[in-house]
DNA sequence: CAGCATCCAAAGCGATACTG
DNA sequence: CAGTATCGCTTTGGATGCTG
């Protein structure tokens, strides 16, 4: 089955926009799409360590779906299935960047906030 | 329980802030800190239309626990508790103003899409 | 007022097996 | 190669009732 419709009207938009990037992949397929530009099955796969060939190709109709992504296909044999970002969805990786930039930060942050609490832990109460 | 926690690590900046930003609530939660500066239990719970209290506790604490929000008590009666954003929330909004600028693009272009849609059900052929 | 506890349904996700 | 089908566990979310 596909994603269950929204049962309610958006309230803002970055409700709108989180609608569709929320799913354990999407973020990572985005990333991938934009970095290469075009990709098949099996190398989106191999780009995504430790996802399922169904959460895969579920994610991706999705993204169809919301007009993210392209599915182009090709009559051969072996089978040939390319996939990439139509414009939406590379105005949507653009709109993501500030938030990876964050993202980033927030890494970084949490690495150094082990150490310090690993600091705390072994000094004395002031 | 608290939010489970993630088994691998991140394996890129967009993905550690869908981690924190993914949640039915957290996007309008956010929107209205920011919005508001300071806000009550009471009032969040009534500038979200459809929450229910259990999972906008459970979403402050989880956002709290990120370090988004900061939970502010006081020891009076009738109890009082203040939600605010912290500088890490402020930042985290300030990234996703263009995520939410494209969300407001695509709710305006499905919009449209349902009136070409009512447009070519309900009117004759030209 | 600001919550916590409990129960329940739906959605998300993974593993496995099979197909054109 | 690029999927589809099915099963079952886990997570998310909602409804209700109770408490300091």
């Amino acid at each position: 089955m596909a994603k269950a419709p929204r049962n309610g009207p958006y309230i803002c938009g970055i409700d709108a926009a989180l609608d569709v990037v929320s799913g354990k992949w999407k973020g990572l397929i985005l990333w991938e799409l934009d970095e290469h530009g075009v990709r098949r099955f099996a190398e989106l796969r191999r780009g995504l360590p430790g996802v399922s060939e169904k959460m895969l190709t579920q994610h991706l109709r999705e993204m169809e779906a919301d007009g993210l992504v392209r599915r182009q296909v090709y009559a051969e044999v072996p089978p040939r299935v390319e996939y990439s970002l139509t414009e939406h969805g590379r105005a949507l990786n653009e709109a993501l960047a500030p938030l990876g930039a964050w993202g980033v930060e927030r890494i970084r942050r949490e690495r150094s906030d082990l150490v310090e609490h690993r600091d705390a832990a072994a000094l004395p109460r002031p």
